[in-house]
DNA sequence: TAGATTGTTAATCGATTAACAATC
DNA sequence: TAGATTGTTAATCGATTAACAATC
């Protein structure tokens, strides 16, 4: 995904070492080398060291790192040690999924409510319960909900921004196939299925072009 | 998703820039400027111009581009000619909302098959039909199939993506949490909602700490 | 000690932006 | 012609990689 979000790629690594870690751990490492972290992740191990030495985090010298309190050290600098809220509206098809989706709170992240207009669709009693979607900006607001997700349709997300927005969220993962316009103090995040999927047949049809010219030599 | 994929930035541009086009159109626009294609994708002209100079695509001085014209020619880039079929594997919640997704098909991309282990979810009938995971590398091989999508626990994705590559899969968007060993002329692209959203939390988190050591100063 | 690994400084690479020339 | 817009060359910026010093 390229792709077209926040810079600092940084962030993400160190969101993969971190989730690469607990691997590590679940398989019984106590230590780890930036080479072990790098073939996890998918990167070089230098890429590894510098990324650590950015925020501070330093192994020993021939003995690699400890797991245990590099975990430690990685959730702190992602803020991952207090569960965090978020929203979601739009209770489609995608929203369904990301609402069943155990894996985001093994993140520790929960989605304490889902919103939508479609009042066949409202379930205050359903974990999470599905809401009116008047009930928005209040929800917001007497929660202290920073970061929202939109997986409505493309002609409805602007306004769905704008609410959550003038609510007091900081933070937008829009899955709507549109660019948002924000407001400085917001972070506006994509996630585009149609652009990967169609990233990838360019390169894929490139890659059999390139071939062909090259009269079937790898 | 920023981030984690392909290189090459501009191909992504490339079909955002078509995207805005073809909404363009539809408002009945006969020409646009760079300017415009720049608001609506949210980078600077000059960005734009430079993307189609790296193609060979020229406009015309002080008068822009023809809408109609410029879509035919990034449909010609992004090979969207003909549709693009692709299989699917994990008939879950997040597959299902892939089926049901409209949106992929006004993109010329077409999902023809999903795969599945569990016999309960096999609906040969259904559109996209769902079949049993053993007739995968048939189907792929058969059906000359490039494209696949994976949407199975973590634990299962690495042995769809080596069945897909055998059977001749060249490109690979993956939806589970963990990277995937390729092979070399397999094109392998991530999308992690987890990784986004943590994304988000930590750059949310960090504005947060900044405004209050700046004492409340924008 | 020698070897393996970490951590840092400098070089390289690629993408974006600035400056400006071309021209309708 | 003057002004607006395109298209390109050069400068800048940031991220990755290479080289190497430090040390357990």
């Amino acid at each position: 995904m390229n792709n077209q979000n926040l810079g600092k790629p940084y962030i993400i690594r160190l969101s993969e070492y971190k989730n690469a870690l607990v691997r590590f751990k679940t398989l019984g490492f106590v230590k780890v080398f930036s080479d072990n972290l790098a073939d996890s992740v998918g990167v070089t191990s230098v890429q590894v060291r510098k990324d650590f030495s950015l925020f501070g985090i330093s192994g020993n010298r021939r003995g690699g790192y400890l797991v245990e309190e590099l975990i430690e050290k990685l959730n702190d600098i992602l803020g991952k040690n207090e569960t965090q809220k978020v929203i979601l509206v739009g209770a489609g098809h995608l929203g369904t999924a990301l609402m069943k989706y155990k894996g985001l709170e093994k993140e520790g992240i929960k989605i304490v409510a889902c919103f939508d207009i479609d009042p066949s669709k409202i379930n205050k009693k359903a974990d999470p319960p599905i809401l009116p979607f008047e009930e928005l900006i209040e929800f917001i607001r007497k929660n202290g909900i920073k970061i929202g997700i939109i997986s409505v349709p493309e002609n409805a997300a602007q306004e769905v921004a704008e609410k959550m927005m003038s609510a007091g969220v900081k933070g937008i993962l829009n899955f709507a196939p549109i660019k948002l316009r924000g407001i400085e103090d917001c972070i506006i995040s994509y996630v585009n299925i149609e652009l990967e999927l169609e990233n990838l047949v360019y390169f894929v049809n490139a890659m059999q072009k390139s071939k062909k010219n090259k009269g079937g030599s790898k």
